[in-house]
DNA sequence: CGACTTATTGACCATCATCAACATGCGTGG
DNA sequence: CCACGCATGTTGATGATGGTCAATAAGTCG
């Protein structure tokens, strides 16, 4: 088996275009891993000596494959990334859907393969890291350091959400509010946002059949707590959406 | 609400009882998060100084709480321990059963609070390390720094094992054979030993209810592939076993 | 030896998956 | 612009898996 190269090198990293780099980061508007979650001004421009902009990607397009040697970690910068794997059965399973902001790849260092799959599901730009260089320098930036424990300490919780045994209704409900919190903090509309996945995927990730995700949604369309048409949502009465989803959201 | 401690110091920790500290770990038998997964002995030594041993733990006993100050990790050094949260409705879900060698207290770097409770299942002996004397060692040790990231990361893909909606027979020959694999990685037998938990713990694990744990357990003596008299278990057809969990188990 | 927890077994039933048919939307190319 | 084909989504009928409730057994600890 040939080793692949998981999250390619671009031969033009965007941050090295030009003396620009301490502006660059700072107008991504979408690297809340970056700004937001406590790096600070000192940390942010030695980061930007290894921040690559990689992209775009397109629709279905592969961002790394399971088994890809693992040398980076990403940002999602702009559009939604699909983590999952392959059982032994050949059946997919969805780990996780990624919002810009959010980090991929944090999983594939106890191994040095990329233990999952990720593809793009639209358009999709990526702030690359290359791993060893990014844990070199957090040997001299303790609040960099901080930062990484602090990220993939909170990945290790993330999926405790949907691993309970809830109704299907109590999961659509949970998958809706996650949905809608992680728009809003990125600025968004809580109430009203496109489903980038498809129901499917969907279904993949909470566990259920596909019909089941299409019933969920007339049942809360009828009850007036949703307003769903093909990929477009609207969250209609958020009280009832959290009762729907009691139990599984935590804080 | 005032806050709690979490894994409280001890007044004589273990490692200055003398001079002898190099020895300590050597002899910890257990202590495979420090001993074989990649610590060299020059970290060895420095680890020493902020190793402290804590415990006995008597069976239930907490030895943290959801909610507590976060302020250390530690490796199960004997016995077993369980971590759970309770959800909304007052619903118990069990997180995981960690053996010696294993290490507790990742998941709660980022939020500096225990997302979850830690109770002993019979006598638990640990190894306490605080965390932020450990994140300092580690920006001197880049061996250190590593393996914290590597037992982070692991943690992340941990429970993807049974996040799939598998039926309860492939979970539960699922859970088996992952409990052997991790007594045979530890010296004891991989066919016969002893479940420390009850089978409601085990279902709270599997998201499965105990009626269904009794009677998966009852087809598999029937079909000769596990004998099991309570608590005790020997496994007898490991590649019937491993067929029922086909599907969830990777690599 | 009792009181309690834990485990087993049976009967019944709800939820959700499966299968199948159909509808709708979308992109491509005429 | 329309027509076709494929992917995606919807809806209904049916059944299996596993949960719930209840009774009993067995082990444990005082």
């Amino acid at each position: 088996m040939t080793s692949r190269p998981g999250i390619r090198q671009v031969a033009n990293p965007a941050a090295a275009d030009d003396g620009d780099e301490f502006r660059f980061c700072s107008t991504c508007a979408f690297s809340h891993a970056c700004l937001s979650e406590g790096y600070d001004k000192s940390m942010l421009s030695e980061l930007h000596v290894l921040v690559e902009h990689i992209g775009p990607f397109h629709m279905n397009e592969p961002i790394f494959r399971e088994g890809d040697d693992f040398n980076a970690i990403a940002a999602v910068r702009a559009g939604t990334v699909k983590t999952f794997i392959h059982d032994i059965n050949g059946n997919e399973h969805v780990l996780g859907f990624h919002l810009p902001g959010e980090v991929i790849g944090l999983n594939a260092i106890h191994t040095s393969r990329y233990p999952c799959n990720a593809v793009a599901l639209d358009t999709v730009a990526l702030c690359r890291f290359s791993f060893p260089k990014m844990a070199l320098l957090a040997t001299r930036l303790p609040g960099l350091q901080q930062q990484l424990f602090r990220l993939l300490s909170q990945d290790i919780g993330k999926n405790a959400l949907l691993a309970g045994d809830f109704s299907a209704d109590a999961r659509i409900a949970a998958f809706l509010i996650e949905l809608s919190r992680r728009y809003e903090a990125r600025g968004f509309s809580p109430t009203r946002f496109n489903l980038v996945m498809t129901r499917a995927d969907i279904a993949k990730y909470l566990r259920l059949a596909p019909e089941t995700i299409s019933r969920v949604f007339r049942r809360m369309r009828n009850g007036g707590i949703i307003n769903v048409s093909q990929r477009a949502v609207v969250l209609l009465d958020m009280q009832k959406l959290n009762a729907l989803a009691i139990g599984i959201l935590r804080s």
